[in-house]
RNA sequence: GUGGGUGUAGCUCAGGGGCAGAGCUCUUGAUUGUGGUUCAAGUGGCCGGGGGUUCAAAUCCCCUCACCCACCCCA
């Protein structure tokens, strides 16, 4: 093989086909955003470092060795969208203009990990902020949506997972027990975890090794560190969704890796995956807006990773389009197809023709291989009587008719396609 | 970042010191003007890259890169 140029390590190249499904992921989200009531943002892929550091958190994976680096600069490509809302919205004061706001975005993310299956350098996100409230039934709203758009690309196979963090206060309660009935037993558990006892507690919980995960399934976790309002809240929650029929687990061992999350924590899995099971995940973070030197303001929302949510997919067989093959019988018709290619598609007819010089057995197999679903053939002694060819490739079946007759005959065949 | 696996034709893979292989795909023909099936022929390779051992390396050794899986992390 000679040396050629490939893609970076971490990226992928979308085929037309993944493309194709891409784009109707991203159609059918945005109908469903629309339907709740959510406006687009597009905000730019390069943000400002310390965003980061102050908002995801200085102690979280991203920030300590994820984040690309713009060289030379205090700037980086975007790791996760959030605080980047967060940013927009304090920049531009919306809590004066109007404190509510629900938002919406597509695009790419970018982390400087490992890749692995479901686990990429670039890809991208769909993901939701509501801003400035801290109703129960916002976190709802939020969960029920990213289950929605799930569903709606036909994915039924998915968990939803759910856990409180509490406010502020209590996590660090939560922390606090951790710390404490885990450093007895710190010998036994893995080096990374030794270390999160002191830096990061709630993460030691969230760890898969199994010799960690038996001392830690020792500690009774529950609703126990939560304090009064923030039980009601997550009781409230649970119960909103147990009346509108949806299946959650509650796992009291289920945290964010991200400093910023409050209250409310989920995460939606498939088993159509690696270990990379996390199709989206989300919560409230009522805590960081303050975090980022802006006015207090509750806030609740989720991210779809949208490689995920293609992969859980597997390959679904491709809608056949509507497309319209012009092949020529004869020499010298180029001119009489790319006139005819005109017509067609000066009335929307999707329509192609293969120009390269061959047989016309060639250029049927051309026109098979592109899934065209009805074939003109312009032949040397129909066209003396000013006649063509309409073959219906499905059906194996042909006639010849009118010239001026083709466009109306060809517009009706097409509508028992659709 | 850590551990394991794999790199040979466009794709899926076999071979394992001595002429580079199969199936599928692709192109052409059997049908001077009819696709899918069948049959026949043909195109296509720095055996991931660099170095070493050897008369001789795709094959053995070292280095490196990429991909895959798991850890870690996360969507």
């Amino acid at each position: 093989m000679k040396r050629q140029y490939s893609n970076v390590r971490g990226t992928v190249d979308f085929s037309s086909q993944q493309v194709s499904l891409y784009e109707s992921l991203r159609r059918k989200s945005m109908n469903l955003f629309n339907l709740y009531g959510y406006r687009q943002l597009m905000l730019p892929f390069l943000e400002e470092k310390n965003l980061f550091i102050k908002g995801v958190g200085q102690a979280s994976e991203i920030v300590q060795s994820q984040m690309m680096k713009i060289e030379g600069k205090d700037i980086v490509l975007r790791p996760e969208g959030t605080a980047q809302v967060v940013r927009y919205y304090l920049q531009h004061r919306l809590d004066k203009k109007n404190n509510f706001y629900k938002f919406f975005y597509l695009g790419p993310m970018f982390r400087g990990e490992r890749p692995q299956r479901g686990r990429l350098r670039q890809f991208n996100h769909i993901g939701a902020e509501v801003v400035g409230s801290d109703s129960v039934y916002l976190d709802a709203e939020i969960i029920i949506l990213a289950l929605k758009i799930v569903d709606s690309i036909g994915l039924k196979k998915k968990q939803l997972q759910l856990n409180s963090l509490g406010c502020q206060a209590d996590k660090k309660k939560l922390s606090q027990y951790i710390k404490e009935k885990l450093s007895k037993q710190k010998d036994k558990l893995c080096s990374a975890c030794q270390k999160r006892i002191v830096n990061n507690p709630l993460r030691v919980i969230d760890c898969k090794r199994d010799k960690c995960k038996r001392i830690v399934n020792s500690l009774k976790l529950g609703k126990g560190h939560l304090c009064f309002d923030c039980q009601n809240h997550f009781n409230n929650l649970l119960n909103v969704l147990g009346d509108l029929g949806i299946n959650y687990k509650y796992n009291p061992f289920l945290v964010r890796g991200l400093d910023y999350y409050t209250h409310t924590v989920f995460e939606i899995t498939s088993d159509q995956l690696g270990s990379q099971d996390a199709l989206g995940a989300g919560g409230r973070y009522n805590n960081l807006f303050s975090q980022l030197g802006g006015v207090d303001i509750p806030a609740v929302g989720f991210a779809l990773g949208v490689e995920r949510v293609m992969l859980a997919l597997g390959k679904k067989e491709q809608k056949k389009r509507s497309l319209v093959f012009i092949a020529r019988a004869g020499k010298n018709l180029e001119k009489q197809g790319l006139l005819l290619l005109s017509e067609l598609r000066a009335n929307r007819i999707a329509s192609s023709c293969d120009f390269r010089a061959k047989s016309l057995k060639a250029q049927l197999r051309y026109g098979q291989k592109i899934g065209a679903e009805l074939v003109v053939i312009l032949g040397e002694d129909e066209l003396k009587e000013n006649k063509v060819i309409l073959k219906d490739m499905s059906k194996s079946e042909q006639e010849t008719l009118k010239l001026k007759d083709l466009t109306t005959k060809i517009k009706e065949k097409l509508k028992n396609y659709d």
